[in-house]
DNA sequence: CGGCCTTGCCAAAGCGCTTTGGTAGCGCTA
DNA sequence: TAGCGCTACCAAAGCGCTTTGGCAAGGCCG
């Protein structure tokens, strides 16, 4: 059932009907009922690209995950990101396009996404510090948000972030006050720039607390779980080996664990371990009464709801200046974490 | 820059234009080459809403994600899965969308998503047992493709799956092997088809073995680390706790180890793990030459390539028969298993 | 009662593409 | 030289919707 055979069905124009359910004023009450009840018996819902094409609004949101050639990782914050991302969509009436796209050639995809109009704003994920895309989207005039921030850019862009510098000092500092003195930071790839943050974060709580860092105890990498048990094995065999871990994945938090108690020690005594809690559905830091790991948590599904949200609003509003907002962390205790002994 | 225009540069027509790119035969070698270089030159790309009006294909494939209204969790396979998918969809110049939708109103969704005419094919994800989806989408004669399969389903469809049974065999039959005869299953939601076929599996190997299941062995629920924990720490405190695990999730198995060496028992030597592993890129179990975990291997990003490409090949043929395909898996032997002791 | 708003509807254009149904021009054969 | 079949192009219709620019009919005013 399309328009024209709804609109001869109720000896209606095609116009009149239109109107009539996109809420124009132009229509009597009478006829608007007469029509929403016909398209519900018809079950007529218009025609999701031929509307597009008339209104110039596709209706639909990218988000752009690029694909390494080399780490063929997938985010593991993805699926909760995305959800929380797609709620605010559906209850928009957006719906999500995603692409993987290799980083050789992702900025004419993001060219062609623009001039083939498929989109009408995109999510950009994993910038990096000075990140090429922001530069890039702003000449398309094409909305979007950057879930996480590019610091080197000066201009304005819309963003959604944690507050990692702080997250990490926060982690950091409850480590040094627990008196912890041999701290390790296990990072993310630091040419992302969220990883860049962490790690200024854990420096200045290194230096809050009058230490030094030890470069060799500070890693960037993929955030695996088998990278946290391999690092941290090889760590803990050294002559002097760190008291405290600072892990900036939940997973990567989990192969140290094992390889702390693989080398028969025990966490939250022997050696301390803290990590960053995107408080993902498939790997709750234990029960919100009882976290296991400590650390700092912030939930990436509420990431995606702001990032969402905020999209839509910079498109519903074009020329709007770029907007930003801070997802909150919290200092989360649990037992991975105790006094230093010695 | 739009056709029009680009057939007004080149002092041609839309038709011969459009037939130029398309590669028809109706155009001289010459003209075709003229035309894809001005193309080219003015960065002319066909706007997708209007090429799909005009043909009547979205160039696009939709994922269905069931949100479940109680159990919020987003299922750590979907990543890799969705960029398998990906994969295949960009190669053939598909766009893949994605939709969350609450599992109360999931049937009018499927039934809009064809009327409003944005999607050519459907990837049914998580099938249970009996799915109502796949006679609704033989109805609306929708392509799609499952991940999975719905057992109680008579009638033919379309579908990619892991041997789900067969694995379990092997998997129990390894820990059986080894002589275990008190072995415990982690399974998930039971409603859904792969976790009953695995549970099929797991009771086999015991009957294969001579043994009978404990029901309370037998454990079925979402698959977090924290299901693995609890649980597991709850057996193993037990006056006749198992010597074995069959876990149906890699995540759910790192909670069964720390819970067995929280218990200050050796896995591998007192309790052995054995577990299903999706392969996923952020969660390897140890290396392709030193497994760490014993159990099954499946790439489950393999299976989202193979999902993709058997959706396109039923797009392409209409109403060719339902296809399907088994995903090959590996038994692994890590160092989590072992020899059962008493 | 003529003129002027409002109200409630409609015809038709247009979004940017593909595709149908041509036709002009050419070389060839009978 | 008329007729035929190609080749290489084009004009226009159509995909299903929204939106512009009307226009009758009725109510109200002076």
């Amino acid at each position: 059932m399309n328009l024209k055979q709804l609109s001869e069905q109720l000896g209606l124009s095609q116009t009149t009907v239109s109107r009539a359910l996109n809420g124009y004023p132009e229509v009597s009450e009478k006829t608007r009922e007469r029509v929403r009840q016909a398209a519900l018996d018809f079950n007529y819902k218009p025609n999701t690209r031929a509307r597009s094409l008339a209104t110039g609004r596709a209706m639909a949101i990218g988000h752009v995950i690029p694909v390494s050639t080399q780490q063929e990782m997938v985010n593991p914050i993805f699926g909760d990101f995305v959800t929380g991302a797609g709620e605010v969509y559906s209850e928009h009436g957006y719906d999500m396009m995603l692409s993987l796209v290799p980083d050789s050639d992702e900025e004419s995809f993001y060219r062609d996404l623009k001039i083939k109009g498929n989109v009408d704003g995109i999510v950009v994920h994993s910038p990096s510090m000075d990140d090429t895309r922001i530069a890039l989207l702003n000449e398309l005039q094409l909305p979007y948000v950057v879930h996480g921030r590019a610091s080197a850019i000066e201009a304005p862009y819309s963003w959604v972030d944690v507050a990692n510098v702080r997250a990490f000092e926060a982690l950091t500092g409850h480590l040094t006050g627990l008196g912890h003195r041999r701290i390790a930071l296990f990072n993310g790839i630091e040419s992302l720039d969220f990883a860049h943050r962490r790690r200024t974060g854990f420096l200045n709580a290194l230096t809050e607390a009058g230490l030094e860092a030890d470069p060799e105890l500070m890693l960037s990498w993929d955030m695996t779980e088998s990278y946290g048990f391999d690092e941290a094995s090889r760590m803990l065999a050294r002559s002097e080996p760190p008291t405290a871990f600072a892990v900036s994945s939940l997973i990567t938090a989990l192969g140290v664990r094992r390889a702390v108690e693989q080398a028969r020690l025990t966490v939250g005594r022997d050696v301390s371990v803290a990590t960053f809690d995107d408080d993902l559905s498939y790997l709750r830091n234990g029960t919100p009464e009882a976290p296991v790991f400590s650390g700092v948590r912030s939930s990436v599904r509420e990431a995606g709801r702001r990032v969402g949200a905020i999209l839509l609003s910079q498109i519903s509003t074009p020329g709007a200046p770029p907007a930003s907002e801070m997802i909150p962390f919290e200092l989360v205790v649990g037992t991975t974490s105790g006094p230093a002994r010695i």
